[in-house]
DNA sequence: CACGCCTGTATAACATAGTTACGCTAGGGT
DNA sequence: ACCCTAGCGTAACTATGTTATACAGGCGTG
């Protein structure tokens, strides 16, 4: 394994166990028995340590997003992706801030300002990657005639958008702590988009309910009632 | 104006102008004309800056938000509102990802962990009192019939969820770059959750051309056009 | 009025962390 | 055999958060 190697899988381990602010050069390199000048030689200063890291996280994201595998009903498919973007950013709240928030601080932030991706060549290619998956599925579901439109690319935006904005809220501790938001806001929520899309409330309901089976498969969760249904989300107590 | 105060206000300018990472003690102080001890008398060092820093920052949202005023239509409203939101964040892209701790590196992070809100004493208050805009347009519309459902909290919280992540995708250059995503992606996606919720096509409609016209009054846009229909919003050219 | 205390401030030093300068070594090509 | 380059270490430089310490002013109390 490469010394460069060595310092991303490094770095990688510090992120997720200590957060963005303990990567710092020094104990970066003495974890790898090596001089800080090795930052500097691989990767230009700690901005492009970052860069890199950022880029494998979200080449871990796009294979923890490939474990999907395309079923014949796409519209659960949606569902257990956005189930397991939720998973992966929950595994790790530090990587995932980090991979969408290195917009500026200690880091050079040459990634804040335009890690475009969508045709734009310079950028981060790993994150158009990842939307991928989605785009996919949203596809096989226009085609499949569940959802009405033609351009799976703006609908994935319409699924990403919600699951990204839902996941950052639920990770700063909305929506309760113990995954209550997902029945209460997140399955409603994804529910409602499909409705309005177009997809058959019986057909919706089933593949939701192959969403909740998903959820319960991976983790240990006896508290949540299988109610991801297309609405009646147990509401939280609030106050 | 306290010292304290007019740190503050410093601090903010400077997070506005140049991001979370120039701020740092010594220019702070130097900006008010002071030594670097003021940080820690008033505020007992840079994170609990961050943390007022943070807070003054929620209540300008707040402030924003609360411009919004009840109209007859709380539908519209919710538009209206989910506009704001985003104008708030675009007005600086700095400031809002530094409200949500999406920030990292160098910043003192104290932050990110845990700001929750709902009914936990301790966090921070001025984020639910955000919220709480969202949550009486949604009640309203409860309450005029527009939307089925009887807890305005978890609705609030899916259209917080979309909102949110919208706003953040955004900013990193998703959905193209002049607010092409608004007609692509937002206005959908808000109309089918509206319809998912139970809202009549034709009222939505009307609604969300409330929403285009509020939109057409900030900005000048004349690119884009008035197709926040429900369906058919213009897709933007992929590949 | 004098004394003591508390608060806010400044100066200066200390610790940490990103960065750079410079020299050394090893390997490969000419 | 010579030289060049890449990778690395040591040490220093710089920026920044933080702390120690002292000073000044206000205020209450004797």
């Amino acid at each position: 394994m490469t010394t460069k190697e060595r310092l991303i899988e490094a770095g990688l381990r510090m992120l997720e166990a200590e957060g963005p602010e303990a990567l710092n050069a020094r104990k970066l390199a003495a974890a790898i028995g090596a001089s800080t000048m090795t930052v500097y030689t691989h990767f230009g200063g700690m901005a492009g340590l970052y860069d890199a890291l950022i880029r494998r996280a979200f080449l871990q994201f796009g294979d923890a997003l490939a474990e999907v595998k395309p079923s014949d009903d796409p519209v659960a498919d949606v569902f257990v992706l956005g189930l397991t973007y939720r998973e992966f950013a929950l595994a790790s709240p530090q990587r995932f801030r980090f991979m969408f928030g290195v917009t500026a601080p200690g880091s050079g932030a040459a990634v804040a300002q335009d890690l475009t991706n969508e045709g734009s060549p310079s950028g981060m290619p790993e994150m158009s990657a990842t939307f991928d998956h989605l785009v996919e599925a949203v596809r096989r579901a226009l085609e499949a005639g569940r959802i009405r439109g033609d351009d799976p690319v703006p609908i994935a935006g319409q699924f990403w958008s919600m699951i990204h904005g839902f996941v950052l809220l639920e990770m700063t501790g909305f929506f309760g702590t113990r995954g209550e938001g997902v029945p209460a806001v997140l399955a409603p929520l994804a529910s409602n988009v499909l409705l309005g899309l177009g997809d058959d409330p019986a057909k919706l309901e089933k593949s939701a309910q192959k969403g909740y089976d998903w959820l319960a498969s991976r983790e240990q969760t006896p508290t949540i009632q299988p109610t991801m249904s297309v609405r009646r989300g147990r509401r939280p107590r609030r106050e």
